[in-house]
DNA sequence: GTCCGGTGTC
DNA sequence: GACACGGGAC
């Protein structure tokens, strides 16, 4: 078998269990960490998020000041740059009464049209926030699942949606599945599948042909 | 390809 | 000290 997405996915379920992301108690607050975390280190997104938590309201960012909003959220990193973001984000949701439910009525190809209207919302983290804030089934192509599919020995298209789709037709709206495999890439990413892979007791061991980067 | 940027880790 | 970090805009 060439490239067994579904074994790949049992092998990290049956190692790490089940992950039950995004951790964060509102989906507004997921939609924040997911601007926040762009490229970002979570421990600094943490942090941030903790100053942030008094304005973690649709209505109390969209009063904050971005420069207020940008000393806030500074330990994320790319401060600036993410307050005028979160500004963007939140005066598209706007559009929408700041109602979760009327977003995600939406059909989700129109609905990630729409996110990646927004400035500062990028294939990844439009897909990340229709995955854990709006239910809708798709595939979230990181860095970490580009490095763990390469080194496992996959050979996945260069582009963003050709990776996506192709793992996608493997779980055709497997919400859940979605959801478990992503956090799971990460988890695995953390913990053996790092820069500098700890392959000796890594659970992939027996399905990965440890290829590095530029070969 | 380059910039944005604070915070860990090696 | 360099380097990496649930990226995206220019």
């Amino acid at each position: 078998m060439e490239q067994d997405y579904l074994l790949l996915y049992k092998t990290l379920f049956d190692h790490y269990g089940p992950q039950n992301w995004w951790p964060a108690d509102t989906p507004l607050e997921m939609m924040i960490g997911a601007i926040l975390v762009q490229n970002t280190n979570w421990r600094n997104v943490e942090k941030a998020l903790i100053k942030l938590r008094p304005y973690l309201g649709a209505e109390a960012l969209d009063r904050l000041q971005e420069e207020e909003l940008a000393q806030l959220i500074k330990p994320s990193g790319f401060f600036n740059i993410k307050a005028k973001r979160i500004k963007s984000f939140i005066q598209w949701w706007k559009q929408y009464n700041f109602s979760l439910n009327r977003v995600k009525k939406l059909e989700k190809e129109t609905l990630r049209k729409e996110l990646l209207n927004v400035h500062g919302i990028g294939r990844e983290t439009a897909d990340v926030m229709l995955l854990y804030a709006l239910d809708k089934a798709v595939f979230v192509v990181d860095a970490y699942a580009r490095r763990i599919f390469y080194r496992i020995g996959y050979d996945m298209p260069n582009s963003y949606d050709q990776f996506r789709l192709e793992v996608e037709q493997t779980f055709p709206e497997k919400l859940d599945v979605f959801n478990e495999f992503h956090a799971l890439l990460v988890e695995h990413a953390k913990q053996y599948c790092r820069t500098r892979p700890l392959c000796d007791k890594c659970p992939l061991s027996s399905i990965c042909k440890k290829r590095v980067e530029g070969d």
